[in-house]
RNA sequence: GGCCCGUUCGUCUAUCGGUUAGGACCUCAGGUUUUCAUCCUGGAAAGAGGGGUUCGAUUCCCCUACGGGCUACCA
């Protein structure tokens, strides 16, 4: 069966990995299926739409690469569907009036205490339908001073299915006359969701796991509406790193990993951490989902191909950062060198700029596996562009500064031997050992003077590419230093 | 508080009644390497507790504990 799957969050906010992971899923059941992807953005309350968010959630899933088949489509201008829908449970009896102001409510709940509930045995106690004279009630809807409420039926059994969790019951006597239509004239999640989903036809209904509580009022609207409810899967949640609860942005800031796919505002996503896509999907669908092969690198067309929604798992999953940067590492070595190049524009320029393409791409095959993020590219690639603005002071203490004059020195004499780095490597070795200096000291002297530390890529592919001149020049420079 | 969902190494997870409970991240110890990283080898590390059912429970059932979610004219 081919699913139509849709991502429907609501733009009160960036766009963070929770709501990512939801979407990476949707696309994987839809996909999976040869069936379509499908966006909708929940803007039912005006009050909440912070600016820029529906931008932000477009923005990174163009990133992610969850090309969106169908949508978006906003919820905002279809209000004339939901109200169509609303009057029909109102002609049904299977929703009401009700005119109860905010401080009617608040009193009414704070009498009844934490148990207090809308429902059968409390609506004729409150201002509605049942209690108000017809004329009131005519009066109250064509001022249009009222909410819809839900007619829960009492004593009902109403069982559920999860794909995730099986079969569900739940007693209708705990829920409650939920508002589905606002003083606004908007309609709430509850019907905006349900309506919706059986106009777009909507097969598959994935979704973060708070919704789970709420899914025994979906299905009863089903059963108001005539209608055969989709299939539901509601995943379990990201927490946080450590403590309790669920991730959040404090958390993350606290953690310093970011929590969006792509910046907002001033926080920057995992696309300015150096993340590629390809890795947080696969970070992502492997946290709540796994395969029973052994297997942790997944491409995306890989990951649409073993992923089975019978292997997504029940409990939350805490974020782990360190996975995450080490499935990015998996697929960033494994990237093409080009790819990786354009990863970073301004390096990319410089060294194109100065050895050519063929060439850079060379150097990009040298220090691939090394990368974590794309930012390690900038880092890596340096030692290629530019001297080394800085030399590890206490590197200098470590190999001792007599050492490093006489390794230098002996370059500087012999530099000759410079534009041919086997031999120059076989000749230090001769040094070393008439002058009873490690090989390993002497190479790490002369890292120190062509990168600034002790660490980076094969130094003697290093002198092979930035030249005999330059090589002199920055052993000079650490001569002068020390 | 009530209702719902969950619970295997520190973390992500495999196991669909019989296993030396497997893998990965992290970590530790070796090895390769001119350094660091990569890479390779190895080690440490787990079934929340208590009852059942069963010849046998991590696996099925119940209770407790713990964790999470919901409890708005928010989604």
């Amino acid at each position: 069966m081919r699913e139509r799957a849709r991502f429907a969050p609501s733009p009160t906010g960036p766009l963070h990995i929770g709501g990512v992971r939801t979407a990476l899923f949707n696309y994987l059941i839809a996909k999976k299926s040869g069936g379509k992807f499908i966006l909708r953005i929940e803007d039912t309350d005006s009050k909440r739409t912070v600016d820029g968010a529906e931008k932000h959630i477009i923005d990174s899933l163009e990133w992610l690469g969850l090309n969106v088949d169908e949508g978006p489509i906003r919820q905002s201008n279809r209000s004339s569907l939901y109200k169509k829908q609303v009057d029909k449970l109102l002609k049904q009896e299977n929703a009401y009036y009700a005119f109860d102001s905010q401080e009617d409510l608040d009193s009414a709940r704070e009498a009844g205490g934490k148990d207090f509930k809308y429902n059968v045995k409390t609506r004729m106690g409150l201002n509605n339908s049942f209690t108000v004279s017809e004329e009131e009630r005519k009066k109250r809807v064509e001022e249009g001073r009222y909410v819809v409420r839900l007619a829960i039926p009492e004593n009902k059994k109403i069982s559920a299915y999860d794909e995730i969790r099986g079969e569900l019951t739940f007693d209708s006597n705990e829920l409650e006359d939920k508002v589905i239509l606002k003083s606004d004239g908007m309609p709430t999640y509850h019907l905006a969701n349900v309506v919706d989903d059986n106009d777009m036809k909507i097969t598959s209904v994935v979704r973060g796991e708070e919704w789970l509580s709420s899914l025994p009022v979906h299905y009863l609207l089903y059963e108001f509406f005539g209608w055969i409810p989709p299939k539901f899967y509601h995943l379990p949640l990201i927490l946080k790193t450590g403590g309790a609860g669920k991730l959040s942005k404090r958390d993350a800031d606290e953690q310093e990993h970011p929590i969006f796919a792509v910046k907002w505002k001033d926080s920057n996503g995992f696309k300015e951490h150096g993340f590629v896509p390809e890795g947080l999907n696969n970070y992502l669908a492997l946290l709540g989902w796994s395969n029973k092969e052994e297997k942790e690198k997944y491409t995306m067309e890989e990951l649409v191909e073993s992923f089975n929604y019978g292997e997504i798992n029940k409990s939350g999953a805490r974020f782990d950062f360190k996975k995450a940067l080490w499935i990015n590492h998996l697929h960033l070595k494994d990237l093409d060198s080009k790819r990786i190049l354009d990863l970073s524009e301004q390096t990319k320029k410089l060294l194109v700029e100065r050895y050519g393409e063929p060439k850079a791409i060379e150097i990009v095959e040298l220090v691939k596996e090394r990368l974590n993020t794309s930012k390690d590219i900038d880092k890596e690639l340096s030692v290629f562009i530019k001297q080394p603005k800085e030399i590890n002071a206490s590197a200098i203490e470590k190999i001792n500064r007599e050492v490093i004059f006489s390794v230098l020195n002996f370059c500087k004499l012999n530099s000759e031997l410079i534009n041919s780095p086997f031999e120059l490597k076989n000749e230090l070795m001769k040094f070393g050992a008439e002058n009873d200096i490690s090989f390993g000291n002497i190479m790490k002297t002369l890292r120190l003077s062509l990168v600034g530390s002790l660490s980076g890529p094969d130094l003697f592919k290093i002198i092979d590419f930035i030249g005999p001149e330059e090589t002199l020049q920055r052993i000079e420079n650490l001569i002068k230093k020390i």
